[in-house]
RNA sequence: GGAGAGGUGUCCGAGCGGUUUAAGGUGCACGCCUGGAACGCGUGUAUGGAUGAAAAUCCAUCGGGAGUUCGAAUCUCCCCCUCUCCGCCA
């Protein structure tokens, strides 16, 4: 969320961001709004002073019954206005959750993912001398794998893993989550993965992003989508010492996405799943440092598929790309050798104040003992379906076993997952 | 699900219709005192909003919302949250 007065001193800039993440919004309405807004409480806060006045005149007696009358007229005056003001406030609010978050200058301008920027790559593609298979058809052959099962469970997309699938599984969770606590000094987290409607509001997913959420009608709670959401709120309603930040979070949490819109695309086994697990980091940070920090994070997040010597690439997401909350993002696609394709496997964006608005998270400056909004990151570090997929594909031998990669093999106590 | 207790400023805690512009304490900051410190004394100490170049002035805020009243932290209703006990349950 953008504030009013944000809004009004930074016109130009919001129009921009609004037309360059293609957003559909009506600024001239909300503008016009405010000046209402603002016309009404000048009139009704000097009735208020009035009524302060003549109050305390009642309280030290004398004259108290004409008094009395004019206090009558007056509260009839400001309860009206009252009334005027809180429509207007109620509309306003409306509309500022569906302003979307500026985009940084250093954003790529462009409607689509057409104008996403590649940043850099790491490793090569893996070349291989023989026909090589498919994360379904390898999983399928090692028992990985049961979307069977799972269909009669659940419907499709929703993953089981078994037998050394899913501890496979459990080990990569355990592997990031151990590399991004040793290694980068995060500190672990393990939220609630169902959360009131106040969560997802905070991070942007509400309101404008309800159908992607699965939505538990009989407590008005959801299912998170990430674990962006509930550790976003750790600190919502609340103010922060500087001395604190940078406040670094890793979570592991499963992911729930309806994937609404989104039928008949990547329909193959994990690469597009309802269900899913994945490693967050979250940082609230200074607002000087957000920026700096970004890069850092990214660099956490990369250090996971480095660690598992999977050739990767780094997008910077163009303005028409970039999430409705974000100012600038980055995602981090891992290469798939089946596929012949890059896989996203991470988000890192930058949501400045955009977030701590909504949550209303604060701290206070050591300088001046001011408060003003921190600025909160996050990133997948990483969401292992597609990991898997290219662990799968990229290790593979001709004899159809894969290796298994040596930052694993303390997890998992296999050098390869062999035919039986 | 049932019964009860409670939600007040950084924190503790009083107030239960108009001397509350929220007592008192505590924490914090600054000043005085001191060789330096403690003690003591003094001053200040929130958030949001409006006007304003600024200084400042004003308005709102005692969990949230609605109501009663000339006037609500205080009375009434609804909701949320926390705690205790009972029931159910992994």
């Amino acid at each position: 969320m953008l504030s009013l007065k944000y809004i009004r001193e930074n016109i130009d800039l919001v129009k921009k961001s609004i037309a360059a993440k293609n957003v559909d919004f009506d600024l001239a309405k909300l503008l016009e709004y405010d000046k209402k807004r603002r016309d009404i409480i000048q009139e009704v806060e000097s009735l208020k002073a009035n009524r302060n006045i003549i109050n305390k005149k009642i309280s030290s007696s004398n004259n108290v019954k004409d008094n009395i009358d004019i206090m009558r007229s007056i509260s009839k005056d400001i309860k009206k206005l009252d009334i005027e003001l809180n429509t207007i406030l109620s509309k306003i609010n409306n509309d500022l959750l569906y302003v979307p978050n500026i985009v940084d200058s250093s954003v790529p301008i462009g409607v689509d993912e057409s104008s996403n920027v590649i940043v850099r790559e790491w490793g090569k593609k893996p070349e291989f001398d023989f026909d090589i298979k498919g994360h379904l058809e390898l999983s399928e052959k090692h028992r990985l794998l049961d979307f069977k099962s799972a269909s009669k469970i659940s419907g499709s997309a929703f993953p089981l893993y078994t037998q050394i699938g899913a501890k496979y599984e459990r080990s990569l969770i355990n592997f990031m989550l151990d590399t991004h606590i040793a290694e980068h000094a995060y500190s672990e987290v393990l939220t609630p993965f169902i959360v009131s409607s106040s969560a997802p509001r905070t991070t942007g997913n509400l309101p404008k992003f309800k159908d992607d959420m699965y939505y538990i009608e009989l407590d008005d709670m959801y299912c998170i989508p990430t674990a962006e959401v509930p550790v976003t709120n750790i600190h919502s309603k609340s103010i922060l010492n500087e001395d604190e930040l940078p406040k670094k979070y890793v979570a592991y949490s499963p992911c729930f996405r309806r994937e609404a819109g989104s039928y008949g695309k990547d329909t193959k086994g994990l690469l597009r799943v309802h269900q899913f697990n994945k490693v967050e980091l979250v940082q609230f940070v200074h607002p000087d440092k957000s920026y700096d920090v970004l890069e850092d994070l990214l660099l956490n997040a990369e250090t996971i598929l480095q660690k598992l010597n999977l050739h990767y690439r780094v997008v910077s997401l163009a303005s028409g790309d970039l999430s409705f909350s974000a100012a600038k993002c980055y995602d981090i696609e891992v290469w798939s050798p089946f596929e012949n394709k890059y896989l996203e496997v991470s988000s890192c964006s930058n949501f400045e104040s955009f977030q701590a608005r909504r949550g209303d998270i604060k701290f206070r400056s050591n300088k001046t003992n001011k408060v003003d909004f921190v600025h909160t990151l996050n990133g997948s570090g990483l969401a292992t379906p597609r990991l898997m997929v290219a662990l799968l594909e990229a290790y593979q031998k001709e004899n159809s076993d894969i290796e298994i990669p040596g930052v694993l093999r303390p997890y998992l106590n296999v050098n390869k997952i062999k035919s039986k």
